[in-house]
DNA sequence: CTCTCTGCAAATTATTTGCATGATA
DNA sequence: TATCATGCAAATAATTTGCAGAGAG
């Protein structure tokens, strides 16, 4: 890949990841930082997302139900997509990459544990039922 | 949802899901169905493979990078994409019911263990790195 | 007869890309 | 001043939907 020169906008992409909880979708990033930046481009959110999610600064994470999901939070963490709300969720437990022992009696490729996604349903979507 | 009525092409999609372990885009779908039906529709091979995920006759799989795939193995297992190749396996391995008491310490929600979908590289990608 | 299902085409949604101009190194 | 990045608009890709006619109950 080409060498990253440094852009204002990516830096505030980047830093808008960094200070939220939501896991927000690409246009949820685009409308935030068009505050700082009115005349952002939605075609560059795409570009400085994906780019990020290369060099290891964000995660890209697929949701069921279309438009992916953005985590500034790079340190090995499971997500958990409630199928009711669509809500994402970091799920703060222990690793479970023992799962490559379970699942490697019939399957000889490698699973990247913390990359696991678990789906169900979030509490509150638990308590509206 | 309205009364379901028989319909000898939702029976053939059905039917190739069933017969099939590849896990079929919706697009393989139209193409093998269209051998039997030559006039079927895209939108008529997509209304149905969602019918049948919603009785519970289909598994509709979310995958990165675009393209949901279907399963007509409905019994509980484990599904596995390759990061590398997008190749979607089953995983014949025990449950993982217990993982809501793994992440439950600190999580109220409730994972739908079977639904969980794990990543990583597949035999094939990783004898080729 | 009534309501569901189909084929077709147009509409949506999420994302990517080509290109001329602007910013960075 | 060479190269990467941006804004804009057009292009894709995957999926959904409106509608008039065919098929099932």
């Amino acid at each position: 890949m080409a060498t990253l020169k440094y852009s204002r906008q990516r830096e505030s992409i980047k830093n808008y990841l960094l200070h939220t909880e939501e896991h927000p979708t690409a246009d949820t990033v685009y409308m935030h930082v068009r505050e700082e930046f009115p005349n952002i481009s939605l075609g560059t959110v795409y570009r400085n997302l994906n780019l990020l999610a290369e060099t290891g600064d964000a995660l890209k994470i697929p949701t069921p139900s279309g438009g992916d999901r953005f985590d500034g939070k790079t340190t090995p963490h499971y997500h958990f997509i409630c199928t009711c709300c669509g809500k994402v969720m970091d799920l703060d437990m222990e690793s479970i990459d023992h799962i490559n022992e379970i699942a490697g009696k019939n399957f000889a490729g490698q699973i990247e544990s913390h990359t696991t996604m678990f789906y169900g349903k979030c509490e509150d979507c638990i308590l509206k039922s």
